[in-house]
DNA sequence: ATTCTAACA
DNA sequence: TGTTAGTA
């Protein structure tokens, strides 16, 4: 398999990807700061992006739609890599399996937190979860 | 015209 | 997170 390479090449800035995912300039460089991605640079220092990277952004932005914050997502997804190594057995996996483990994840995340009620940590899900007790 | 870092009436 | 300042 090697269209990986395509996957991981540094093509868009940030204005392409803002558009492609919805999300705004401050959100990108906030997940960046906490390595949920890691976009290449130019040699003026501007960021590009890859398709990975927007994959990667597009799941941040679900998830966080679904009231995980930060460290959550830093539970749930697997973490970026070297130059990318990582990239190679995450493409290995299909759409709906990634999606389902990230699901059995979550499911993981929420029980955890249920548990340890206790006050003084901060929760790693904020707000609607009605998803998950509510919904069908 | 775009993007970047740093910072907060 | 928004937004703005001062650059590159």
């Amino acid at each position: 398999m090697g269209d990986e390479i395509r996957r991981n090449m540094a093509l868009f800035p940030i204005g392409i990807v803002m558009k492609l995912t919805d999300l705004t300039a401050r959100q990108i460089r906030y997940y960046e700061q906490h390595e949920l991605i890691v976009p290449a640079r130019t040699a003026g220092n501007q960021r590009l992006f890859s398709f990975n990277d927007v994959e990667r952004l597009l799941e941040i932005k679900s998830l966080i739609e679904k009231g995980v914050n930060i460290a959550g997502i830093k539970q749930v997804m697997n973490p970026v890599s070297k130059e990318s190594e990582d990239a190679t057995v995450v493409s290995e996996l299909s759409e709906v399996k990634r999606r389902e483990l990230s699901d059995a994840q979550l499911h993981r995340l929420l029980k955890q937190q249920l548990l340890e009620k206790r006050p003084g940590k901060a929760s790693l899900i904020q707000g609607q979860l009605s998803r998950f007790y509510n919904k069908k």
